[in-house]
DNA sequence: CTTATGAATTGAATCGTGTCAATTCTTTGA
DNA sequence: TCAAAGAATTGACACGATTCAATTCATAAG
């Protein structure tokens, strides 16, 4: 078994209490102490036991990150950039998948709640939770992940999804489109939510016309489902506008095995501008949101609220996304 | 703040033992204690403290996943299926990112240790560490994930990356090709070591002449480089082998905007399948790895170790590539 | 109505560290 | 040489769940 805080003591012939000063407020100790407990810690190769520890001082060094599919890119990305800022305070990062369930998403938070994380940073799955007020009673900072909160007692770092789907419609109606599809998730998710309004917005303004097809998880699986109910549409559409990018992969396969040519027949647009984007078999537009800082800030944040707790003043930030053309939209002929 | 078990007891009109039984042993309570209990802790919103169980019991409920790369999907694949394993045992899980740096795998290995993991999955990002035999000396079981170990003193579950590079070999010789550009990481990583001597060993029996075009990192920007590297070469090959999709994707653009048509004037050849091949510019051939099962099968593995440590017996788990032909690799004209 | 037996419950001791009031030691100035 | 102030050290208690020997309760048999 390895050595604990008292055989320290003991071998060194001081008190616990000493060595616990070595070790956490050295400033207080006599040099000379300093020294030999010091060299008794190397010689017993001593390292204090971290659950005793954080069960003692009450905070871990750990948060929680919670986002809707690692599978995605853009999570990966943001995921990098959340890690990257944390481990520079010396966190560790506890990664959880809730692949937009609630359910998944609650169990998620129950462990990390178990394991004590100092705080958590999540993606919601759901536009409604109530998990999150359970969190900070227990103490747990929570902020938002790439949704914004309206409520302005949590922080919370976003894209401006509203303005995304505005510069969307707004780009493929300035090629001439009028007709377009706007392929999305389930509408209980904040950022389909968003983009829809900023969506309907934008057609509303430029005299779009716009239906919807909806499927019910937003990777490249469902893309091909979509490109299926779309070529099933009495009038095909001139543009199609996709809620990420997974899902606009999963249209084009669907469209190109099915001869239709893009973007001579049919624009497409994607969102989340990931690095496959233009490797894709036609380079693919889309609309970029800074990942990776979106990552680094949320952690940053985060950090500072736990740790900061008393001058900790609620941030909400948030950036703007930006449209990144490419070759999978044209003008309509 | 939360409630903790004494409070339950309390609420409950019973002894913290007995709760502490409900947890854990259910089936000592008598049924009607059993729901009365049960019903305070769901009032009362408890979740047990981590670190008290913890520290009592010796062990924690986590593990550490070191992988080289995050942001390839090959990996984020196999830390899918690592979480739902571990999540199903009520394992959570630390995901760490080495960059292909020994110097950050050690520095997150640390981390593990502070954070009392119970076990460790890692890919090795260099074929010699010392660093694991210091974390077993801890009692932190390790398993090798993606690599083979020679070593049957520990778990490893990995894909026969020796057959792998010998399959492609083999594949692009039986199209026709002999002259075959090898692109390829450092050859401290192992899975480089592995692929390569199967790229060799194919090579000698089938005549084939090999150049290997050697970049720092395995991702898709390394690929661009490797591409000019290639278009600089005094012969083009007829084909190019990747060590990984990434950088396959990578050449692909890079050949492309030269010019090069693919599969006409060459033939490419990736490693891992990942999603994202077949919505490529070329839909990618490549070497398929199961990676989702790679990572259920090494948390199971692991977590075994850890809980059954007497009778455990570690295991070398092997799977077999196997080749997915698509569009980016045709019969030499 | 006892007594024996097994089931259910109790609560004090424990894990290893941090904290802090109390104590001991050292130094300084008169 | 002594008192006072400051520095260093001590050690008991706390954190919250688990464990297990001891106790209480319930049931059935005699």
């Amino acid at each position: 078994m390895s050595a604990n805080l008292r055989d320290v003591a003991r071998q060194a012939g001081v008190s616990v209490g000493t060595v616990s000063n070595v070790l956490n407020r050295p400033d207080v100790v006599s040099p000379k102490t300093l020294e030999r407990v010091q060299k008794t810690i190397a010689e017993l190769g001593f390292v204090p036991n971290g659950f005793a520890r954080q069960l003692r001082s009450g905070y871990s060094r750990t948060i929680g990150l919670v986002v809707t599919d690692v599978a995605n890119p853009f999570f990966t990305e943001v995921a990098r950039g959340v890690e990257d800022a944390a481990s520079k305070r010396d966190y560790a990062v506890f990664l959880c998948n809730s692949d937009e369930s609630l359910e998944k998403e609650n169990k998620y938070l129950s462990v990390l709640i178990q394991q004590q994380v100092r705080g958590v940073l999540i993606t919601p799955s759901d536009s409604k939770s109530h998990q999150y007020e359970n969190l900070r009673e227990r103490g747990i900072s929570v902020a938002l992940l790439d949704t914004e909160t309206k409520n302005s007692s949590q922080c919370s770092v976003s894209v401006d999804d509203v303005r995304g789907g505005e510069i969307a419609i707004e780009h493929l109606t300035s090629l001439g489109h009028r007709e377009i599809v706007w392929v999305t998730g389930p509408d209980t998710i904040p950022q389909v939510i968003d983009r829809t309004t900023g969506v309907m917005r934008a057609a509303k303004v430029t005299k779009a016309d716009i239906s919807t097809v909806r499927v019910p998880l937003m990777n490249s699986a469902q893309g091909v489902d979509a490109a299926k109910k779309i070529l099933a549409l009495k009038k095909m559409p001139t543009a199609i506008f996709c809620a990420n990018d997974l899902l606009a992969f999963g249209v084009m396969r669907g469209l190109l095995d099915a001869g239709i040519r893009i973007p001579e027949d049919v624009s497409l647009l994607g969102y989340d501008d990931i690095a496959f984007g233009n490797s894709a078999a036609v380079p693919l537009s889309s609309i970029s949101q800074p990942a990776y800082q979106l990552g680094v800030t949320a952690a940053e944040l985060l950090i500072s609220e736990c740790e900061e707790h008393e001058v900790h003043a609620h941030q909400q930030i948030k950036f703007q996304p930006q449209l990144v053309m490419r070759a999978s939209t044209a003008t309509k002929k």
